[in-house]
DNA sequence: GGCACTCTTTGACTAAAGTCAAAGAAATAT
DNA sequence: ATATTTCTTTGACTTTAGTCAAAGAGTGCC
């Protein structure tokens, strides 16, 4: 990993610094509200979950006690803002969701934070708006990217079945042969000597993937490399070949292979780009129509 | 004013979501204080003002209570982060510092700050480092000028003469044969009838300054268009025109003139580039060494 | 049916953040 | 010199935000 200098962490830290306190007061969307913060919160995260979401997920996701949480939704409740149901299936949980009057309330804070920013952008020429748009995208892409961990994993955890069920699922639509589970590499596959399996995580969220396995010799082999519709777009999958290369070098592998389906152009396109280049078929993978190799010393 | 898309302004809502909630918390600076938050930001905001500091100004600045403020500070002063004292020139302020143990504390923090940022930096590529550093840059230009406003004063107002003076030094400077202040508008003539004067504010601060003129008939001079050097590069000289253009037209002038000197190059690019054409002197100008004007009904 | 575990509620706290008003000291205006 | 205003301090509050532990209700597993 190259070294951070100090001028992109300066930058990084003015542009934090301006943001936050100036622009990020602004549309804060518990904005406006004759409610505490907490409360605030509480509702809005309430409204994101459409059909009702229960105690237990609110408090893991905001973080917040059981008996701070339970008071707080009682007051909603009280306000006429939400209303609590016991689960259906399982009579420990609380239910909760938005009455109308929630809505009412949610839309209406939407509108005068939407009424905010047209505001501000109203000192703006429409190219400069544009501008602006594109260069906040630019940004969110490569923080988005930096806040990615590509960790080695189990390669039997769940992290890793999840990411390749959703691998299967996704190219199962892809190909128009359809996909075939048994292709997936087996737990032993990538564990402990045999390969290593990596899963790249966003907010604690796994979104992608890739598995090393060796093969005879020096060489290893690259598999199932593939990121989440949500992540797409950001570099990830460089990332975490990146992972998966340094991992080959740490075994003293002299060249890793892969091979890829027709259907995948994009993905290679980015092989070729990071210095992988076409070989003739080193083994007969069911999906593979392209195989490819790069050497990992000189 | 051209209407704001709605596209643009859910862009903005989106980034600025991500941002406040991921990154904004991440590189908080006032963060791994076992220190409660009133007081850490008291205590940041001591030290940005380097000579000292009166409690007047950070409760204005901070927007504290007076009693809230007074407790703060003596709690950081028996911490023995600040030094309070009489002000020498007015018993009543109280004029407060940072001791070198505050300065050390704080120091501290700013490192941890870095740490953490070249941590979440290290996840990209210098390439893209330099990119977000970019866009960053970017994003910010822009949003400091959207949130800039440039209002119609009165000429005789602090903030109008606030501008013209900063103005004359800055011109006393770049003009070899320096700048003599007698050259400036006098409020009557910007006033009422006569004429019109614009301030840009930033964040309530004065940053930049136009004037316009009522020659004979239909003709208006534009005069003294300053911006500040903070507040350079973002394009409000711009604004500011567009703001005496637009008052011009309001007054119903066919046209608008103005002069400039030789050494302000930039100046007379963006003139041109606003559709300013360039004319023989109008009138013989002390600094004058090239004439514009612009029709501003077709 | 019993046991361990999960989820929520309740009571009893604490610390932080902030408000309000009265009062004292100093400066400024008349 | 007197009145008014400015700035700070102090006391007496309130609200918000959060913690901790005990207890009750319900589930899943043997």
């Amino acid at each position: 990993m190259e070294p951070v200098s100090a001028e992109h962490v300066t930058a990084f830290r003015r542009f934090n610094r301006y943001f936050t306190r100036r622009i990020g007061a602004l549309d804060d969307h518990y904005l406006g509200q004759d409610r505490p913060l907490g409360e605030a919160r509480l509702l809005f995260e309430i409204a994101e979950s459409a059909a009702g979401v229960s105690l237990r997920e609110l408090r893991s996701r905001l973080g917040l006690d059981a008996g701070y949480l339970s008071r707080m939704a009682k007051a909603l409740e009280a306000q006429g803002m939400v209303r609590i149901a016991v689960h259906p299936d399982d009579n420990r949980l609380r239910m909760v969701e938005l009455t109308p009057a929630g809505h009412i309330e949610l839309t209406e804070q939407q509108r005068r934070a939407d009424a905010l920013v047209a505001h501000l952008l109203g000192g703006l020429t429409d190219r400069q708006r544009t501008d602006l748009t594109e260069a906040m995208t630019a940004t969110r892409r490569l923080l988005r990217l930096a806040a990615i961990t590509v960790d080695l994993v189990d390669g039997a955890s769940e992290s890793a079945r999840t990411c390749l069920d959703a691998y299967a699922a996704d190219l199962d639509e892809r190909f128009p042969e359809g996909f075939d589970k048994s292709d997936l590499v087996r737990p032993e596959e990538v564990s402990a000597d045999a390969g290593a399996f990596f899963v790249a995580y966003e907010e604690g969220r796994p979104v992608g993937c890739g598995a090393l396995r060796r093969l005879e010799g020096g060489v290893g082999e690259i598999r199932h490399v593939w990121v989440h519709p949500d992540a797409r777009r950001l570099g990830l999958a460089r990332r975490i070949l990146d992972a998966l290369e340094r991992e080959g070098r740490r075994r003293a592998f002299d060249v890793v292979r892969l091979d890829t389906h027709a259907a995948l152009t994009e993905a290679q396109a980015m092989y070729r780009a990071c210095g992988y280049r076409e070989i003739p078929a080193y083994v007969d993978h069911v999906y593979g129509d392209h195989y490819f190799e790069k050497r990992l010393r000189d």
